[in-house]
DNA sequence: TTGAAAGCGCTACCAA
DNA sequence: TTGGTAGCGCTTTCAA
């Protein structure tokens, strides 16, 4: 008795009164005339189970005709572990440059048939963005230059998480770490100023937030190049406007500085858009370099000399990643993977 | 004798043992000494129930100690639904502009209590991405600029969407569309260029793929501007690199245009820079205008006259998609979002 | 105020 | 070759 109570379906009403419930794999079944087992043996290639060939093809049209499509969730709840690389979604607008970097890892890790998400984390500062990250259960997680503590790191490890990276100017206890190493970037652009007899050397610090964590290392970096030398270094605080841009030009020569590193190729535009409009001469009077090597730079007159970043291919760090989630046990890697040379045009 | 069976735990080892299980609410029940459901009440602040404050603590601290995270898959199965919103993550770097947008729009949405979620879903399309995306039954998927077909929508809504909303020139059978009506702002353009008395006005077409879906309706717009007088509309294909501008730059005289909309303000410096090189006169020989009203445009010399686009507030939009959600039987909605207004500089 | 237990959709083990 | 079924972690009804 309680036997045919089992197979009485729960819901009274058949799919025909019901339309709109999701298909499920047992829906699949019914239609198909088969265990729900089966189905998942079709659908997923299992390859240690022999399916004969009618069996399949009945399942793969019900499941065709029902539209029936997996339940992820439920997939990775019964696997243990699911295969999303999780990474927060930029806070801030990004360039062409680190976005194609972006896509190159997506496509990348997506051969490797991991499913990429970038969480809009925006609001969450620290740790608390790591509980919501770590809510998805996500096998990896990739961080843009930090704003991880090591506590967030233990939160997503605990939470099952096998690869934590951060992709930045510092390393974080406990995680992987891509350095980008933005000092580099500054010292190769102080020392092409210094190497071409410049002595009086600006900075260009932008004043929007979020950028902090660029420029302070760009900044060393120029310090790092002319340490020992007669040089000084002059940190330019600059917003991102034509006004503060201008206010920036009219003092210049005050400042008396004979060379400037605009932080990037658009900071160094709207600069040099502002100091020529002042009858500054460039490069004579003041050489201008930026950074990024953007499209941009080469249109402007004179051309602009700026540093070239090399960020690592997408493939190249799909595969490191790959192989941290298989390896969950090695030791924190860390890895330099930004390289920086001078692109010497015509305004230095 | 099978009740004792019943409780005997299923790992054999304490958590002394095997350190690196991943904490479940089950965990946090027995460290706080109380059953897993009132674990649930506590931690998700069960109106209907009240349980005593010592419990609370104890339970909290318990959370605290263990580092637990719940589970989002578990919850959303158990739930049937999630409070997820999947939005493809943008095949090609993204401007500051929409940068910008899609930032307000996470945040608005996350003010809702929302998980905002961008799919890498690269080298899919169409139907297969649709299929990646219901995998993860998200409450509700925005589609920029199509690439999803009414098939798609189907997959979508059949498993479980609740809203499906299309921004982008063109709407989708049974999803809601906020148009991106980039024919307006070719309209707007073209009506700017013909009342200042241009007559043979050039249309910047990239060459870039991926860019079509914003160039087809601009280059629309300026033909539906001349429509009915003697100016005429010529399409000029433009890659993003400065030998393309050059090569066309040096036929510009026989082509005998006197005005040029160069899709965006980017292609506009491009063409611009080319023209200056190639000795022609700004605006006097021919009036150039971009669109997106960057800072960029600004900086040039003349300054570059452009098309302002207003897109949707974030909270705005977040509000609308709330609606949709909350009630998914309402048909679709069709809505323009995007305003387009000239700012008339020097360049024209 | 708290606990026991069912069940969300799926896969994998074992039995038939 | 196929089916029955336990159980992943969680919430929620019903009982105590």
């Amino acid at each position: 008795m309680p036997y045919v109570m089992v197979q009485i379906p729960k819901t009274p009403a058949p799919a025909s009164i019901a339309p709109r419930s999701v298909p499920t794999s047992a829906d699949v079944a019914r239609l198909a005339g088969v265990s729900r087992a089966t189905v998942s043996y079709v659908l997923n290639n299992t390859s240690a189970v022999r399916i004969s060939e009618p069996t399949r093809r009945r399942v793969h049209e019900a499941a065709k005709e029902l539209g029936y499509v997996p339940h992820a969730a439920a997939r990775s709840l019964r696997a243990g572990h699911s295969r999303m690389v999780l990474m927060p979604a930029p806070a801030i607008p990004v360039g062409p440059l680190y976005g194609q970097f972006l896509h190159d890892l997506q496509r990348a890790l997506s051969r490797l048939d991991y499913t990429v998400v970038q969480h809009g984390s925006v609001g969450l500062r620290g740790d608390e963005a790591a509980r919501a990250w770590a809510e998805l259960r996500p096998v990896a997680v990739l961080v843009p230059h930090s704003g991880l503590g090591p506590q967030g790191v233990a939160v997503l490890k605990r939470s099952g998480a096998r690869a934590v990276v951060t992709l930045g100017s510092d390393c974080v206890e406990g995680a992987h770490a891509l350095l980008m190493d933005h000092e580099a970037v500054g010292h190769c652009a102080g020392t092409h100023l210094r190497d071409r007899g410049r002595r009086r050397i600006g900075v260009v610090v932008p004043a929007e937030p979020g950028l902090d964590s660029f420029s302070g290392p760009r900044l060393a970096g120029v310090r790092r190049a002319v340490h020992g030398t007669h040089a000084t270094v002059t940190e330019l605080p600059l917003a991102y406007e034509e006004e503060s841009a201008a206010r920036l030009a009219v003092r210049w020569r005050e400042l008396g500085l004979d060379a400037v590193f605009a932080f990037n190729d658009e900071y160094a535009m709207l600069l040099m858009r502002a100091l020529q409009d002042q009858g500054v001469r460039i490069p004579e009077e003041t050489a201008v370099i930026g950074a990024d090597d953007l499209m941009l730079g080469r249109l402007l007159r004179p051309r602009l000399s700026t540093v070239h970043l090399e960020l690592p291919s997408g493939r190249e760090l799909a595969e490191l990643v790959d192989r941290m989630v298989r390896d969950p046990g090695a030791p924190p890697e860390r890895r330099t993977v930004l390289g920086a040379t001078v692109v010497h045009r015509e305004s230095s």
